[in-house]
DNA sequence: AGCACGCCGACT
DNA sequence: GTCGGCGTGCTC
C-alpha cells in the first residue's frame, strides 16, 4: 500500500503494510497516521503499491484519522494539479485539503455537559428536601419544570453559580445523571440575522443573471466561465447571491471567494440574510476549532454554500456547481508564504473544469489576464456599466503636485484638495483620504552624505512613527530610536522626508482642529475588533474624515462620503515591477469608487507628480477599456503576462557569497538541463536583503507555464547527485508571481 | 522536521 | 588519538 507522507520537502511515496484491523477499510483518499522515522505523521493513502521497495523493512499504518472520510477524487486531483502547476511537493498541496485541527492526535471538540433527572416521584422528593436542603429541592423542581433535561450552563445561569454544590450532591445520590454532548463551535452563535427579501434587479443585473443562467444550464463541454465587469456600486454582490440561489435550486453547491479584507461581518450577514444557516464561512479570523467545525459541516453536506477567503477554493464539497470569485483582481488570492504559491483564481478555474462547475469572476477592475481571456473569447464578458439607481460615478480630478510646488505650496495637500475638504466638511459630509504608506515619514536621510537610514536586517529605508517616536522597518519589525546624528558621517543635518498616514492625520488635524479624524492602517488595527470599531464610528458619522491605507479601498459602502482624496498616487506607480501601472489603476479606481454611493454626488481628487501617466488618466475617466488597451500593448511588447508566464526563483541566505554562488548554480542547472524558456538573471533582487538574509533572484519566462514548471522540475531532478543547494541557503519558487521584488 | 552519520578542527 | 561541531542525507 502506498502512503504519501505529509512530510514537507519530500515528494516520494512511501509504502506501508495494512494492519489486519484496517483490512478492507482503506479507500484511496483516506487520511492515515503512520510511523515515520521515529515520529507519527499524517499521510494520504493513494492506492496499493505496484511493487514494494526492496531491502526496506515495511512498517504498518498506525490508524485512520478519526471522523475524517476519504477526500473525494477530484480534490486529490486538484491537489496534484496545484503541486505540478505551482512547483510544490504533493504533500505541501495536500495540506490545503485538511484543516490543521484535523491532524492533531486527538481532535478537540467543544462538548457541553447536560443533566437528566432520574427520579420517579419528583414532587415527593422535593417536598421531603424542602426544609432540610432547600437548594437541592430547588434544583430538582427546576429540572422537572424544564422537562427533565438541561444543559449545565443553563442551570447555572438560571439558579446561580452556587447551584454547583447541590448538582454534585444530586449526581452522587443518583437523582441526576450527567452526559456530554458535542456542540458545534458556531462563530455566529450570538448574531441573529433577519431574513432579507431580495431586492429588485436592475435591467443590467437581470441581463447578467440571464447570461449566468445560460452558462449554468449549458452542457459542461460548452460552458464558458463568466467575467462580470461591473463598475463600483453596480450591485455585483446581489448578482452573486442570485446565481447562488440558482445553483442551489439545481441541487448543487456553491463556493464564493471573497478577499480576506472584505470578508467582514456585514458581508457574511448579507449571505446569511438570504440563505440562513445554509452558509459556512472559512477564513483566518476563525479559531482553529471553529474552522474545523465549519469544514466538517461542508464535508458532511450540511450546507450548500461556502463563503471564504483564498483557501476556501479547496472547500471539501462534492457536487460543486458554481465557483464565484469576487474582486478577482485582488492580489490576496495569491498565496505567498508556505508553498504552493497558488492563485485561487487559477485553482478555481481548474476545479470548475474538473467538476463541471461554472466559474464566475467579478471585478470593477479585472486583472489584465482575465480581461484578456474575455477579449479572446475564452470567458464570457458580462458588463454592469451603471451604478444602482443610476447614481453617477464621481468625477475625478488629477492634481499636478509639481504645479503646487511651483506655486509655493509645500504642504502635502494641494489647494484643490483643501478647497474640496472645506466644502465637504462645511456641508457636514464625510471624506476619505487615502495614502498607501503608513507611519509619519517614509524615510530619514542625511543632508550631508545623502545616506538614508536603513534597517540593519533589510535593505529597506526605515519609517518614522510619530506615535511610538521611533524608526520601524515594515518588513521585519525592527525598531530603532531616531538618531540625532547621521550613523554614517556624524552630521546632525538629518532630514525627514516622505509622508505616511500618520503625517496626513496630523496635518489634517492642524488644518481643521475641530474636525474628527480617524486613521485606519495596520498600526491602528492590530487589536482584534479595532478594524470594525473604526468603520462603525465612521458609519455612525462620529468621524468626519477617515485617513487610511489599502484597507480602506476595499468594498466599503458609506453613503455619507462625498469626497475621496488620494494624497499621492505615485507610490505604487514607481515600484520596479511590471504590474505597477495595473496596481495603481486598480487602487485609484477602487478608492474612487468609495465616493458618492449615497444620495449626494461624490468627487475624487488624485494628487500626483505624474498627471500624464496613462494609468492615472484612464482611472480619472473611469475608463477601464482605455487602460486595458494601453497596458496590454505594453505587456505584449515586453512579453509580459498574459502573453508570457513567469517563474520567480529567489535564493536567500545569510552568507551573501554563498547565495550568489547558489544562484549561479541554479542558472547552470537550468541552462544545462535544457530549460526551454528565457532565463533572466541571476541578479540581486530589488529587495536585496530581508530579515538578515541576502536575496538573489532569477526570472524564467515562457509561453506555457505547465511546460515550464515541468522543465524546471526535470532540470533539478537531473542535477540531483551532481549538485544540490546547501542547507544554509534556501530556494523559493513562485510560479506566476504577483510581484517580483 | 528530527535523527544518524561522517568529516575536520581543537584539545587532553 | 579523541571529542564534538555542523553539513548532508534519509525517513517505507
Ligand atoms: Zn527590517
Ligand atoms: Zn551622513
Amino acid at each position: 500500500m502506498a502512503v504519501d507522507v505529509t512530510a514537507e520537502g519530500t515528494d516520494k511515496l512511501f509504502t506501508y503494510l495494512v494492519p489486519r484491523s484496517l483490512a478492507g477499510r482503506l479507500t484511496p483518499g483516506q487520511w492515515v497516521r503512520v510511523p515515520f522515522g521515529g515520529r507519527r505523521l499524517v499521510g494520504l493513502y493513494v492506492g496499493p503499491a505496484e511493487r514494494p521497495p526492496e531491502g526496506v523493512a515495511l512498517k504498518e499504518i498506525a490508524g485512520l484519522l478519526p471522523d475524517i472520510p476519504p477526500i473525494p477524487a477530484p480534490l486529490v486531483q486538484l491537489a496534484r494539479w496545484t503541486a505540478d502547476r505551482y512547483l510544490s511537493t504533493f504533500p505541501a498541496a495536500l495540506r490545503l485539503l485538511l484543516p490543521t485541527e484535523a491532524r492533531r492526535q486527538e481532535v478537540r471538540t467543544l462538548t457541553i455537559t447536560n443533566y437528566r433527572l432520574n427520579v420517579d416521584d419528583v414532587e415527593a422528593l422535593v417536598s421531603e428536601l424542602r426544609r432540610r436542603a432547600p437548594r437541592q429541592a430547588e434544583l430538582l423542581a427546576y429540572m422537572a419544570r424544564v422537562g427533565g433535561e438541561a444543559e449545565r450552563a443553563q442551570v447555572l445561569a438560571d439558579l446561580g453559580e452556587s447551584i454547583a454544590g447541590p448538582i454534585r450532591v444530586a449526581l452522587e445520590k443518583g437523582w441526576l445523571t450527567a452526559g456530554r454532548v458535542a456542540r458545534r463551535r458556531d462563530p455566529f452563535a450570538d448574531e441573529h440575522v433577519e431574513p432579507a427579501p431580495p431586492p429588485v434587479l436592475t435591467p443590467e443585473q437581470e441581463q447578467a443573471l440571464a447570461s449566468i443562467r445560460q452558462e449554468l444550464i449549458a452542457p459542461p463541454a460548452f460552458r464558458q466561465p463568466v467575467l462580470v465587469h461591473g463598475v463600483t456600486g453596480s450591485g455585483k454582490t446581489e448578482l452573486y447571491l442570485r446565481a447562488i440561489a440558482l445553483v442551489r435550486e439545481m441541487g448543487k453547491n456553491a463556493i464564493c471567494l471573497v478577499p480576506e479584507i472584505s470578508l467582514t461581518p456585514q458581508m457574511i450577514q448579507r449571505f446569511r440574510a438570504r440563505f440562513g444557516g445554509d452558509v459556512a464561512v472559512l477564513h483566518s479570523a476563525l479559531s482553529a476549532g471553529e474552522r474545523f467545525d465549519e469544514w466538517q459541516r461542508i464535508r458532511r453536506g450540511e450546507v450548500s454554500i461556502v463563503v471564504g477567503a483564498r483557501s476556501a477554493v479547496f472547500a471539501p464539497f462534492e457536487n460543486v456547481g458554481l465557483i464565484i470569485i469576487d474582486e478577482e483582481h485582488e492580489q490576496s488570492y495569491k498565496q505567498e508564504a508556505p508553498p504552493p504559491a497558488y492563485h485561487a483564481r487559477e485553482v478555481a478555474a481548474e476545479r470548475a473544469r474538473l467538476e463541471g462547475a461554472l466559474l464566475v469572476l467579478g471585478s470593477a477592475t479585472p486583472a489584465l489576464e482575465s480581461f484578456h481571456l474575455a477579449q479572446t473569447g475564452v470567458y464570457r464578458l458580462v458588463s454592469l456599466g451603471h451604478r444602482i439607481d443610476n447614481r453617477p460615478l464621481p468625477p475625478v480630478t488629477l492634481v499636478d503636485m509639481r504645479e503646487e510646488l511651483r506655486a509655493g505650496n509645500r504642504s502635502i495637500f494641494s489647494r484643490a484638495l483643501v478647497e474640496a475638504l472645506d466644502q465637504t466638511l462645511s456641508a457636514r459630509e464625510q471624506a476619505i483620504l487615502f495614502l498607501n504608506r503608513r507611519g509619519y515619514n517614509t524615510f530619514i536621510m542625511c543632508r550631508s552624505c545623502g545616506e538614508a537610514i536603513q534597517c540593519v536586517h533589510c535593505a529597506v529605508a526605515l519609517t518614522y512613527h510619530l506615535g511610538d517616536d521611533h524608526l520601524a522597518c515594515h518588513y521585519c519589525g525592527y525598531t530603532a530610536p531616531v538618531p540625532l546624528v547621521c550613523p554614517s558621517c556624524g552630521s546632525d543635518k538629518i532630514r525627514h522626508l516622505g509622508a505616511g498616514t500618520e503625517r496626513v492625520e496630523q496635518e489634517l488635524q492642524r488644518l481643521y482642529p475641530h474636525v474628527r479624524v480617524a486613521r485606519m492602517d495596520v498600526d491602528t488595527t492590530r487589536r482584534k475588533g479595532a478594524h470594525a470599531a473604526i468603520l462603525k464610528r465612521f458609519a455612525d458619522h462620529e468621524v468626519d474624515v477617515l485617513v487610511g491605507t489599502q484597507m480602506i479601498t476595499k468594498g466599503l459602502d458609506f453613503p455619507g462620503v462625498t469626497l475621496v482624496g488620494v494624497v499621492l498616487a505615485d507610490t505604487s506607480l514607481n515600484l520596479p515591477d511590471f504590474r505597477a501601472a495595473e496596481r495603481t489603476f486598480q487602487l485609484v479606481t477602487q478608492v474612487a469608487g468609495r465616493a458618492g454611493r449615497g444620495d449626494r454626488p461624490g468627487r475624487v481628487i488624485v494628487q500626483t507628480y505624474q498627471p500624464d501617466h496613462a494609468a492615472l488618466q484612464a482611472a480619472a475617466e473611469h475608463d477601464y477599456h482605455r487602460f486595458f488597451a494601453e497596458e496590454i500593448r505594453f505587456r505584449q511588447e515586453l512579453d509580459y503576462p498574459p502573453f508570457a508566464h513567469m517563474i520567480h526563483l529567489v535564493i536567500s541566505g545569510e552568507d551573501e557569497a554563498a547565495v550568489a554562488a547558489t544562484a549561479q548554480n541554479v542558472h547552470r542547472v537550468l541552462a544545462e538541463g535544457g530549460f526551454g524558456g528565457q532565463i533572466l538573471g541571476p541578479a540581486p533582487a530589488p529587495l536585496a536583503k530581508l530579515r538578515g538574509k541576502y536575496r538573489y533572484h532569477l526570472v524564467l519566462k515562457g509561453p506555457d507555464v505547465r511546460a515550464m514548471a515541468a522543465e524546471v522540475k526535470a532540470c533539478f531532478a537531473a542535477a540531483r547527485g551532481k549538485w544540490r543547494a546547501s542547507r544554509s541557503v534556501s530556494l523559493s519558487v513562485d510560479v506566476d508571481p504577483v510581484s517580483i521584488l
